[in-house]
DNA sequence: GTCTATAGTCCGATAGAC
DNA sequence: GTCTATCGGACTATAGAC
């Protein structure tokens, strides 16, 4: 038994999704979420860089996940195939747990300082995206333009997929939107 | 001749730009910027509504360039046509004043919450090109999936032009990015 | 124009685990 | 002895309230 309760960090992270939740994010105050989890405001900031990113701790897994899945892809497929495919892997694991992917994303919609936060991640995301089609080969343009489409079409899917009150499958969507889109390029 | 000097907004949007270029933006405090413009503190961040948004005065008029740019596209043409157009009509804007572009980037690239902010205008200008597309009478989906195509079209040309140390064109970047983005989904 | 709360940093101290 | 997680207090700048 040591000094501390362990898990520190899953403790500030699920209570601060529950009091943005409650009370909204700018409501919220860093010592708040602190006291919940049983630590001072201090600890909080050693483990998160900023009040924002107690909701991003999951994007590097994520990022991880859709890299894998683009070097695994085999070597005949296109690159906007291989990011389909990787993008499909991304959201298996989100449909994993819908309800907190839905808490999640009301309160980032809620906040637009958080949707910077967001957008900056699936940038981040899309970058290494582009790094890991290149590194298959891809050159330098094709392998950005395939990798921030593959977010767009990501993005639009989730979006659809969390606002849907049927249970619409996400990755069943992220295959519709990218074959709407190869309509649209080819001039529909 | 007023009790004040004129233009208060536009001395401090440029003081502002030269202090990022010179020490950094977390190095530069708002009251250093007020001091340089002669104004105090307070007086910016009642212009500005945070410290960031001084670098992002220029986006508004972006966006309603591009709307326009949009509504006045002829109705025969495909979405993402008149979204490629209206992209270049951005370009062009741009294009004026090509080192003022640069320096204003070199600033944000240095700096992850600047990014924040421009990935949300980004965003923000992608909604209300969705938005000025289902006007035209484009169903939903498509025109979300062009918007953000176009918006992502333009990310990577503006990139590929600011970088470049040739003076290639930014308009022709977009054409040349949106040809390469068909042959990608036609499956080259 | 002043006053204040909050975010976020820096430094040092402490207690247990390895 | 070293490493890691915590705590405490003082401090600055942003940003909002009055």
């Amino acid at each position: 038994m040591g000094r501390w309760k362990p898990d520190a960090r899953g403790r500030l992270t699920l209570g601060a999704l529950e009091l943005f939740a409650e009370r909204g994010y700018e409501q919220t105050t860093a010592a708040e979420i602190a006291e919940r989890a049983g630590v001072t405001e201090r600890t909080f900031f050693r483990h998160f860089p900023d009040k924002r990113e107690v909701l991003f701790m999951g994007s590097k897994h994520l990022q991880d996940v859709v890299v894998a899945a683009i070097m695994a892809a085999p070597d005949t497929m296109g690159p906007l195939d291989v990011v389909g495919v990787a993008m499909e892997s991304a959201a298996a694991l989100l449909e994993e747990d819908r309800p907190f992917a839905r808490q999640r994303w009301a309160v980032i919609a809620a906040n637009p300082s958080l949707q910077e936060r967001e957008l900056l991640k699936l940038s981040t995301l899309g970058a290494a995206v582009a790094e890991a089609l290149r590194m298959r080969g891809v050159a330098e343009l094709p392998a950005s333009l395939a990798a921030e489409t593959g977010v767009t079409i990501f993005k639009i899917s989730f979006e659809l997929w969390v606002g849907d009150n049927e249970s619409a499958s996400f990755t069943e969507g992220i295959r519709d939107a990218l074959a709407q889109l190869r309509g649209l390029t080819a001039g529909a």
